[in-house]
DNA sequence: TGAACGTATCCCTATACGAGTATATAGATC
DNA sequence: GATCTATATACTCGTATAGGGATACGTTCA
């Protein structure tokens, strides 16, 4: 990760606990697209890995790997549940987060690949409903 | 820049023109705290390079690839007036660009560097009106 | 206990990025 | 045309990142 520090004093090392700096942690989460997508679908259910490869169409070690770069940076939550785990949205996300949120939900209202994925979503709830747990709605 | 291409084939080719696209684009500018000052800086008025290294104190080199940076994203627009080079929001910004803008200013609206910025910005606008046109208020 | 399953991690490669130094460019002024 | 000023670009280095293949891990179930 870039967490900068500030050996060339570009005055922004100050910044590193500050709403700034959950800024841009939060666009470099932001700033790819299988991220955006699973942020996206987190944005309306808590889903496992197996549901974002089926979803996103991605290999396994892909989307393990972004997820595992969002929980680092704290943008989601995991919990097991047997053999799955269960990936969520922090129970309380911080306030510049769920702002961001909520822009990327409007941004992306008539974007296809995002309203694919929606859709998505939407047939595995009919059709599937392990683990129990997973794919609850928001 | 990441244009990312189709060759896994991930779904996310197709998105090259769309919102979505656009989005990860703005994103990725928007996932440095120099080009995010920078923005939140243009959102309040066109400056000129000088301009930023005043009020960022960064030096000139990273300023203008900053700026390069967002121009090839077409996230600013150039014009040229004598020596200087005045930066600018797009005339017509796209909306996912305006939502995002709108939502960094609320993000930061309590973050001291940002605070900061928009105090300097304040004070170059009393002491000096070189070169005219630049400075001009949002 | 061992096999099956879902997931995470390791290793490797290619590319992008941020930053700095030095240099080039373009317009203004003399 | 020489020079000054403001800005841009080239080159280089170190690091971050995305992706894939192979493998390790933890849990469940036979």
């Amino acid at each position: 990760m870039r967490l900068r520090d500030n050996r060339a004093g570009d005055g922004f090392g100050v910044l590193l606990k500050t709403a700034g700096m959950q800024l841009i942690q939060i666009y470099q989460c932001f700033c790819d697209p299988t991220r955006l997508r699973i942020l996206h679908l987190l944005s309306r259910s808590s889903l496992c890995v197996c549901h974002f490869q089926d979803i996103l169409a991605e290999p396994q070690v892909k989307i393990s790997k972004h997820l595992a770069y969002l929980r680092a940076r704290e943008m989601v939550e995991v919990e097991r549940r047997g053999n799955w785990m269960i990936y969520s949205l922090p129970e309380k996300p911080k306030r510049e987060l769920e702002t961001n949120l909520k822009c990327l939900q409007d941004c992306v209202q008539s974007d296809p690949i995002f309203k694919r994925d929606l859709r998505a979503l939407a047939k595995l709830r009919t059709k599937c409903n392990e683990p129990s747990g997973a794919l609850v709605g928001r």
